[in-house]
DNA sequence: TCTATTTGCCTATAGGTATTAGGCAGATGC
DNA sequence: GCATCTGCCTAATACCTATAGGCAAATAGA
């Protein structure tokens, strides 16, 4: 009997790395115990539940792509830090799938509000201040943002923009220049 | 041994409630027959499998979604048209949020090329004749739509904008009216 | 109407996942 | 060096998916 030395922090990493292997969904107690060598119920003194993993990815996903966020806006305004800010995610999401797919996991609302969840509104806001927006419209700007980038990405990790012309990244690029002059060109009501 | 009068269509459709009730991913093959009062193993003389079930809802609801989708174009045009497509796909959600989850199911190509999933490209590019874009600007705004309706869509669905002023539809409303905007003003490269 | 065939739903079975309870043996503290 | 703690184990329960083979109800043919 030697001990592997399992941690939930250990675990949940090793999570992460499973879902960007084989997929968020296949992310199981199961899977994750095979992978230290270990019996299932072994990991049950670290981890709560299976619910509990898969929320821990979700948590470190978000952190981490806030982090990346940060660094990238760090500097940058207008639509250097919109284009600078969409990369981030469309990029995190390539690199890491598995973890891109658990940041979307629905978080109860305590969960949600005690993650980084909130720093990444906090960074879409932080765009619009390069454009000259009212607060409602701030609002509005941010959601817009967000829709776009979430949509985008996971529209494109579907493999919905695979296999036609022109080329996604192509769509990209256009899409941040039409949003960047939806900003500065907001409508009023 | 009384017979219930199974049918793959009737399981599919079954399914689809089932979805919308207790969520996409409570939908198994196990409570599907509890709903017929029927024993599990019955049920495989009418789908191939569990991911066969998932895949018949998906087909359902894009095919509810494109008939809608029709609908609501007829007879509209330009912004007319663009909210009214929009509409349909945020009012189906909110109505099958279990459907419109299956919606999402990424889908084997030879499946998804045979789907409503086509009719949905050919609508939004219908809605841009009202635009004037040149060729590839088309796709480009096909894309983004897609990418905001269901971005916004997934994002609203997941409780992101419940707790926080303005309320979502102001929002909606505000989006579309960015869109609109948007397209009628599309930037060059 | 009676018989023969089809077929719908059943039982039995095997294997995968989640989760809890209780046990033994390394690791740690005095 | 001994006592305690704690990490990983075995055992057990409860689901879920999926396949194989059986019986009886429905259907077709005479």
């Amino acid at each position: 009997m030697v001990r592997v030395g399992l941690t939930t922090e250990r675990l949940i990493r090793a999570g992460a790395e499973l879902a960007d292997e084989a997929g968020f969904d296949h992310v199981t107690v199961a899977a994750l115990a095979r992978r230290f060598d270990v019996k299932t119920a072994s990991l049950y003194s670290h981890l709560k539940s299976s619910q509990d993993l898969k929320t821990g990815i979700a948590l470190l996903a978000l952190e981490e792509l806030a982090d990346r966020g940060a660094a990238a806006l760090a500097g940058r305004a207008g639509k250097d830090a919109l284009a600078a800010l969409a990369n981030v995610y469309r990029d995190y999401a390539r690199e890491h799938p598995g973890r891109y797919a658990a940041a979307q996991l629905r978080l109860d609302p305590e969960t949600a509000a005690a993650s980084a969840g909130v720093r990444h509104a906090q960074m879409t806001r932080a765009i619009l201040r390069g454009y000259d927006l009212t607060e409602p419209d701030q609002t509005h700007a941010v959601r817009l943002l967000g829709s776009v980038f979430h949509g985008y990405v996971s529209l494109e990790m579907g493999g919905g923009f695979s296999h036609s012309a022109p080329d996604s990244q192509e769509t990209w690029t256009r899409i941040l220049d039409a949003l960047d002059a939806t900003l500065r060109n907001w409508p009023a009501p």
